[in-house]
DNA sequence: AGCACGCCGACT
DNA sequence: GTCGGCGTGCTC
């Protein structure tokens, strides 16, 4: 076991003379029952053993053997019947005392284990035997046929009765030759198992091929030395005293798209260094901000550790174990980079600080703005919150004066912000125009693909229709599993479940009375279609969850695109955030509405959000650029708001919106969600559950509790899900009760067949 | 959440 | 008699 030896002073073992009890976080320890157990340490292991350890202990009337962390080290037990631990897993804590803090406090914050905070701050690889990570190499399953195609076709028809899963694998691979097995499950939707069947055959033969190696950081053309221009240098001095003072600070960075927020992180890092200090810059995605990453590697060299969400879980552990030596001053990565094990921290950088993947929707359920904050609170650094569209719960913060607020108003070209143009899709319609393109917008993409220039068309689905139903009985095709109706996919020719993953074969016609299919809506692969048949001469890459599952796609896409290879760039999401290409002078927004009318009080807030984000990667050269953004509803507010890029006039409206919904941040959340096989049984437990509350929260001022509501999507993989809103001021009081009620109620006879999870501010 | 201990019905 | 049904209570 080699170890890097942790830099902060080792807490000294127990010296006295009697027995030396470890109080310890266990992995087998839920909710309902988490609390630290008391463990003797056996004499062999007595100076060994300090907090921060990882250990074997025997848990509960079985014994069984379960992964627990040293907390502390006590030279007693308030318990008379204690078990010993079995053996230990490290050498030198893996954890220090102010981590093994920090933990206490996301278990009280967030509701979740003491351990279940601590997994979430090690390397995943790092769970297993003998603290050496468990050697998982990044890679992926190919399949190739092993025999000859015209028997393959042969043998899939015999086996057609016995195994038609296997059957159409072996069909689809009998054209296909070889493929990752991901993508055979996506085009047959046969299981994985069949794959393997076939393999053990002989059919198939199956290999490991390797993906990421270590990716080679994405290559920066060099610009020099960073020169800030005179908006970019107002922020920066004055964000720098902040920076040196020493104390605990927030601040918002509100620049528009295209301003330049990265140079002015480099310059304060560079600050943070030259203090003898570590800095984290937080990012939302890093396959979605590969430029950023560059021009990080390429400043700060060796000493930048870029945690990776394609790391493997090898090369995660060994970053991991390089911060923890000192050899990293700066990490760049993703939410869970919060956590980096770097000692004396002076700066965290938030970047796009409103994106929804900063908090986590599986427990732990953190959010790492407020992690961030309890770090910097810790250790007297600055948190920088950046973003071109802040959440309304940090502008709010700002307003109020908990954060320091600095703007950058303009591009850093001096570019102006690429004028929009709203085309009304009821018109179009009039017009004898029922294709999912405008013609507004195909005569922009047309002008575009004459001058050379290139084009990002931003779709909210993936997938060619979201809804397919019966022309003549009105029947809807819906997950059998899930209350959602299934997307149609035209790359596979199946529709396919969204939220489980179900799909099966397109029917020819009407499962109920065989009338013809209408398809309605559409997404990526549609439009995907329909351009090239407005534009057959045309280069698109669509850009979505399906199209990137295959190996290192991003980056290639991308690439392919930065050096032309492509006109246009259509996608969902990962089109709309951080890539900045110079020939790009045209946005469009395909379908503005689809964004308007979600359940959660945070829809206004994404939509206006992306639109921004969308219209921002125009004309971000030379060029002057423009945006299209398509509707039906040309005078919806924010639609109109996002098109001037007005977002003090946003927020304006949205915070007055939220006070009188009494939503955050003007009240804060806590969702209790209940989730179970049987409708009724979750309904009812719901309904006790809130009984429990009302009764826990009589007389507190401030505090209503609604629902049972369903879940947005009642019903996932045959699970129905209700849930409660406490609407609240989030304190320690009032969490403390909820975590009570939470106990009591998983102890009650009501609560049977049911599981229940709390979580705050909600994104869902 | 697991898991053992315990106290009642149809099998050898 | 006894195998096993799942109700109940505990987990250092």
């Amino acid at each position: 076991m080699t170890e890097p030896a942790l830099n902060a002073p080792n807490a000294p073992a127990y010296q006295g003379g009697g027995r030396a009890i470890a109080r310890m976080a266990v992995s087998a320890a839920t909710f309902a029952i988490d609390k630290p157990y008391d463990y003797v340490i056996p004499a062999e292991l007595r100076d060994k053993a300090v907090p921060g350890i990882r250990a074997i202990v025997p848990f509960g009337r079985g014994n069984k053997k379960k992964e627990a962390v040293i907390l502390s080290v006590e030279p007693s037990s308030e318990y008379a019947n204690l078990k010993e631990i079995n053996e230990l897993l490290d050498d030198t804590p893996v954890l220090d005392e102010e981590t093994i803090k920090l933990a206490l406090w996301m278990s009280d914050r967030f509701f979740c284990t003491v351990f279940e905070a601590l997994r979430a701050m090690l390397p995943a690889g790092m769970w297993f035997k003998d603290g050496v990570q468990r050697q998982r190499d990044k890679t992926v399953a190919i399949a190739s046929l092993g025999i000859d195609p015209e028997e393959a076709k042969i043998i899939a028809s015999q086996r057609r009765k016995r195994a038609p899963q296997q059957a159409a694998v072996l069909e689809f691979m009998a054209d296909a030759g070889s493929m990752p097995v991901k993508d055979i499950v996506y085009h047959t939707g046969a299981p994985a198992g069949s794959v393997t069947a076939l393999a053990r055959l002989g059919a198939l033969t199956l290999e490991e091929r390797e993906v990421y190696r270590r990716p080679p950081a994405p290559r920066a053309e060099d610009k020099g030395p960073i020169t800030l221009n005179d908006e970019q240098i107002a922020a920066y001095s004055s964000i720098l005293p902040m920076l040196r003072g020493g104390a605990p600070a927030a601040a918002l960075l509100h620049g528009v798209t295209g301003s330049g927020k990265t140079m002015v992180y480099i310059k304060l890092i560079e600050e943070t260094l030259s203090m003898g200090k570590t800095a984290i810059v937080l990012v939302p995605e890093i396959a979605l901000t590969p430029q950023m990453v560059a021009v990080f590697t390429q400043h700060f060299g060796d000493s930048v550790a870029v945690l990776h969400s394609a790391l493997g879980t090898g090369e995660r552990y060994d970053e991991w174990k390089r911060i923890r030596t000192g050899a990293v001053r700066v990490v760049v990565g993703t939410r869970s980079a919060v956590f980096a094990p770097l000692e004396n921290i002076g700066l965290i950088v938030l970047d796009e600080e409103q994106e929804h993947t900063y908090k986590s929707e599986s427990s732990p359920r953190y959010h790492a703005r407020e992690v961030a904050k309890y770090r910097v609170t810790r250790a007297g650094a600055l948190l920088l919150m950046s973003s071109a569209t802040p959440s309304v719960e940090s502008m709010h913060n700002a307003r109020i004066g908990k954060y320091s607020l600095f703007s950058i108003a303009n591009r850093y070209n001096e570019m102006e912000l690429p004028p929009v143009i709203i085309t009304d899709m009821k018109e179009e319609l009039k017009d004898g125009n029922a294709g999912i393109l405008s013609y507004t917008l195909r005569a922009e993409i047309e002008s575009n693909l004459l001058a050379g220039e290139q084009s990002i068309l931003f779709v909210n689905r993936r997938g060619t229709s979201p809804l397919v139903t019966c022309g003549h009985c009105g029947y809807v095709f819906r997950c059998e599993r899930c209350s959602v109706p299934m997307t149609y996919h035209s790359a596979n020719g199946r529709m396919l479940c969204h939220y489980c993953g179900y799909s099966l074969p397109l029917p020819p016609a009407c499962p109920d009375c065989d009338s013809s299919l209408r398809f309605v809506g559409a997404g990526t692969q549609k439009v995907e279609a329909e351009l090239l048949e407005i534009f057959p001469d045309a280069s698109v890459i669509r850009m979505d969850a399906d199209s990137v599952s295959r190996l290192n796609s991003h980056e290639k896409l991308l690439s392919k695109f930065r050096e032309g290879g492509a006109q246009i760039l259509l996608g969902t999401q990962m089109v709309t955030k951080g890539l900045d290409f110079e020939n790009v002078t045209l946005a469009g927004v395909l379908s503005a509405d689809s964004m308007l009318y979600m359940s959660d009080y945070r829809a206004y807030e994404k939509a206006f959000s992306l639109i921004t984000q969308v219209i921002g990667r125009s004309g971000r050269g030379g060029k002057q650029g423009r945006a299209v953004i398509q509707t039906f509803n040309p005078r919806h507010e924010i639609v109109l708001l996002a098109s001037r890029q007005d977002y003090d006039g946003f927020y304006e409206r949205e915070l007055a919106l939220r006070e009188t919904l009494g939503s955050p941040p003007v009240r804060d959340l806590i969702s209790l969600a209940v989730s179970g096989l049987n409708e009724m049984a979750v309904i009812s437990a719901c309904s006790a559950l809130k009984e429990m509350l009302l009764g826990y929260f009589r007389g507190a001022r401030g505090v209503k509790i609604l629902g049972p509501a369903p879940a947005y999507v009642a019903k996932v993989n045959n699970r129905f899900r209700y849930r409660l809103l406490i609407s609240c001021d989030n304190n320690k009081k009032v969490r403390q009760t909820v975590a009570h009620v939470m106990r009591l109620f998983t102890g009650d006879i009501r609560s049977r067949g049911v599981t229940v999870f709390a979580d705050t501010d909600p994104y869902d």
